[in-house]
DNA sequence: TACCAGGTAAAAA
DNA sequence: TTTTTACATGGT
C-alpha cells in the first residue's frame, strides 16, 4: 500500500528519530510490530518518493477493516501535517532556522497504541530514560506476545488481572506497578476510550489524563504530545525540556518550568514540535551523527 | 561510592 | 494548604 504524504517529508531521518524513545517494537529500520484488532501485524515501510513524498508500506497479515487501519498509518506518521508553516515561522530566528534545517522533513511519529504510549510515560517518571527502557522491555519479555519474529507490547487485558508484585518483578516500583495494573484494569474493562479523545481540546484531555491514578500533569502532556500528535503540548516541567529549551532558546543552563513557558509563547501552536525538533536536534549533535547520513 | 535520572501520591508539617 | 518523603535501576 501507497501513503502520500505532504512535503517536505523524510522517512527515514523521522524513523531513526522515533525508534529512539518507541522502545523494542520498533528496532529495524522501518519495521514495526503492532496490535491490530487483537492480530499481530507486522509492517515494514520504506520511503520511494520525495516530491511528492510515497511511502510504500508492506503489512502482514492484511488488516481488517482496512479503511480504519490506514487512516489509523495515516495519523501516525503525520501523513498529512505539514511543516511548512512551522519552518517559515522557525525562518526568522537565528538560531532556529539553523536547527530546522538541518533537520528538514523530521515528522514527530506517534507510538501508534495509547496504551503502550501511557505505559511508556509511567515508566519513565523520575527515572533515566535507560533504566525505564530496560524495565519495559522484561516487561515484554514477561507479559507480552511473542509470535514468529514480531515481539509485541502487552494489551490491557495481559496486565488487567496481574499482582503489582508480578510487575515489580521488571524494576517498576511497587507503586508504579500498582498505576499499570489499574490502567491496564481501566482499558481492559473498556472504562475508557481512546476514540473519543481525539476531539477534545488539550487542556480537557491533560484533565481527563490526569484524573487516573499515577498520571500527573507531566505524564498527561508527555502523552498527548508523543502518543496523540499534539503540535502545541510541552511538559514544561520536564527536565529534558527545560535543559535543551535553555540551550537552543535560553541563556544556555537549566530553565524553570515558568521560565520554558514564557520562552515558548511565541511559538504556539508549534510548541510541541519545536522541543521536538529541539530535542532531536541535541540528540544527533552529541552523538555525533550527522555524518551518518 | 554516592548521586542523579525527561515525577507522583501520600504523609507530615 | 504547603512541604517533604519514598520509590525503582542504570550510568557515571
Amino acid at each position: 500500500m501507497r501513503i502520500t504524504c505532504v512535503s517536505p517529508f523524510d522517512f527515514a531521518l523521522s524513523w531513526k528519530a522515533f525508534s529512539l524513545y518507541a522502545g523494542s517494537n520498533a528496532s529495524e529500520r522501518g519495521s514495526l510490530a503492532l496490535w491490530w484488532e487483537d492480530t499481530p501485524t507486522s509492517l515494514y515501510i520504506q520511503q520511494t518518493g520525495i516530491n511528492p513524498p510515497v511511502l510504500e508500506v508492506i503489512v502482514d497479515p492484511i488488516p481488517r477493516h482496512s479503511v480504519r487501519f490506514w487512516k489509523h498509518m495515516r495519523e501516525m506518521l503525520h501523513a498529512d501535517l505539514d511543516l511548512k508553516p512551522f519552518y517559515a515561522a522557525a525562518e526568522g530566528h537565528p538560531v532556529l532556522r539553523g536547527v530546522v534545517k538541518d533537520l528538514e522533513g523530521l515528522k514527530p511519529f506517534r507510538v501508534p497504541d495509547i496504551f503502550q504510549m501511557l505505559v511508556t510515560a509511567v515508566s519513565e517518571q523520575q527515572f533515566s530514560m535507560e533504566a525505564a527502557k530496560q524495565a519495559r522491555e522484561r516487561l515484554v519479555s514477561s507479559f507480552g506476545t511473542r509470535a514468529g519474529r514480531l515481539s509485541l507490547f502487552p494489551r490491557p487485558g495481559d496486565l488487567a488481572d496481574r499482582d503489582p508484585r508480578e510487575l515489580r518483578e521488571c524494576g517498576f516500583s511497587l507503586k508504579k506497578a500498582e498505576y499499570l495494573v489499574d490502567l491496564a484494569g481501566r482499558f481492559a474493562r473498556g472504562e475508557v476510550d481512546p476514540e473519543a479523545w481525539k476531539d477534545l481540546p488539550d487542556e480537557e484531555l491533560v484533565r481527563l489524563l490526569t484524573s487516573f491514578r499515577g498520571v500527573g500533569e507531566w505524564t498527561a502532556e508527555y502523552v498527548l504530545a508523543r502518543g496523540m500528535g499534539r503540535m502545541d503540548v510541552v511538559p514544561a516541567e520536564d527536565l529534558g525540556v527545560r535543559r535543551v529549551v535553555g540551550k537552543y532558546l535560553g541563556n544556555g543552563r537549566l530553565l524553570s518550568a515558568q521560565e520554558v513557558r514564557e520562552v515558548l509563547k511565541p511559538w504556539s501552536p508549534w510548541r510541541g514540535l519545536l522541543c521536538f525538533y529541539l530535542l532531536t536536534h541535541q540528540r544527533r549533535t552529541q552523538m555525533g551523527l550527522d555524518q551518518a547520513q
